[in-house]
DNA sequence: GCACCCATGTAAGTAGTTACATGATTGC
DNA sequence: GCAATCATGTAACTACTTACATGGGTGC
């Protein structure tokens, strides 16, 4: 079930790229919406290279820091990642959410106290939604959008989903401070 | 981080359950938004009533089966969830979705592929989506909406949520069918 | 001078999944 | 007869988080 070896292979998929790199990709760049550990992508990387997925590039060199190991994928991990994307996708429902959980419970406290809780949070996800709606605009100039070849098309996917769940998000948290207004 | 034990305290607070009810309520109830194993949930309970949260009611026996132990929340437990509710939620990023990553993959295969993919999916979103109508249908008449110490109100809550994430995903489905037809 | 960045990795601990074990009852 | 439900729990495994270690460079 851990996908994070084609989280890995789909990054690797677009640019060749080190340990470190995907590791900030995967906890900055895209929202985050897969972060992990280093603890899990060096030995992972490792596994990989053995087993053909990947291999390294040349290794850049600054005698002071650890060698900058930069991964390609090979064709094996391009064909692998390729059937796993179409492979269908097992279903998770993951609403997993420290906040839901704490909705839960609003019947145990002051409605007033709920209200604050839902205004803080929803201040949270409007700031969110402002870093989607930017990496939007940056992206959006420079693609062409008839070409499904291009990855920056893919990239907007799932940007779009993530403003779409903000502003979702936005939208729930405004109704539930109405109900508990009228209350 | 994890919130296993509040969510325990949650369902408590509501009624006394045993450990089986708890682990059915996370994983079947609530859509289920927060799934556990019953290695998770039979330890805890024990060091829940090892630490004044839970006590332990009167014990059903079955001389056939394993005796029922049937756990109500203290009046401890039940100042630590209100603490807990009111407490800021640490924000998580949550989007770490199989069907997304493979989204992030769209320009690695043919858009037709693609387009059978999003399908699929949506399928399964309309299915949960009418799960949530049904479970609101069958709440709300036996409810007084205006009662904010009312249980059943903080439940449609989070059912609410769970609708419109569903209706947010069906509808992102839709558009990324629009658009790799039009590519 | 202090904190953060780069860049590799390891260690220790927590959390979560899957499978197993018991064993009568109920429904197909 | 077979599978599912009830009801407890354990065992083994996988996944994830947090912290640590090195050590020069860069910015405040």
């Amino acid at each position: 079930m851990s996908s994070i070896r084609y989280a890995i292979l789909s990054l690797l998929a677009r640019e060749p790229l080190s340990g470190y790199d995907i590791k900030q990709y995967m906890n900055n760049r895209l929202g985050p919406f897969w972060k992990v550990g280093s603890n899990q992508v060096y030995p992972e990387l490792s596994k990989m290279e053995a087993e053909g997925l990947v291999q390294r590039q040349a290794v850049e060199q600054h005698s002071y820091r650890p060698a900058r190991k930069v991964y390609e994928i090979t064709a094996q991990g391009k064909s692998e990642i390729i059937d796993w994307t179409l492979a269908p996708a097992n279903f998770e429902l993951n609403l997993r959410d420290e906040f839901l959980l704490k909705t839960y419970n609003a019947w145990l406290v002051e409605p007033d106290n709920m209200i604050s809780s839902f205004m803080e949070e929803r201040k949270k996800h409007v700031e969110i939604l402002e870093t989607y709606q930017m990496k939007l605009a940056e992206l959006t100039p420079t693609l062409d959008a008839s070409n499904s070849k291009d990855p920056l098309n893919s990239t907007i996917f799932i940007i779009d989903f993530g403003l779409r769940h903000e502003q979702m998000y936005i939208e729930w948290c405004d109704q539930m401070i109405q109900k508990l207004k009228t209350e």
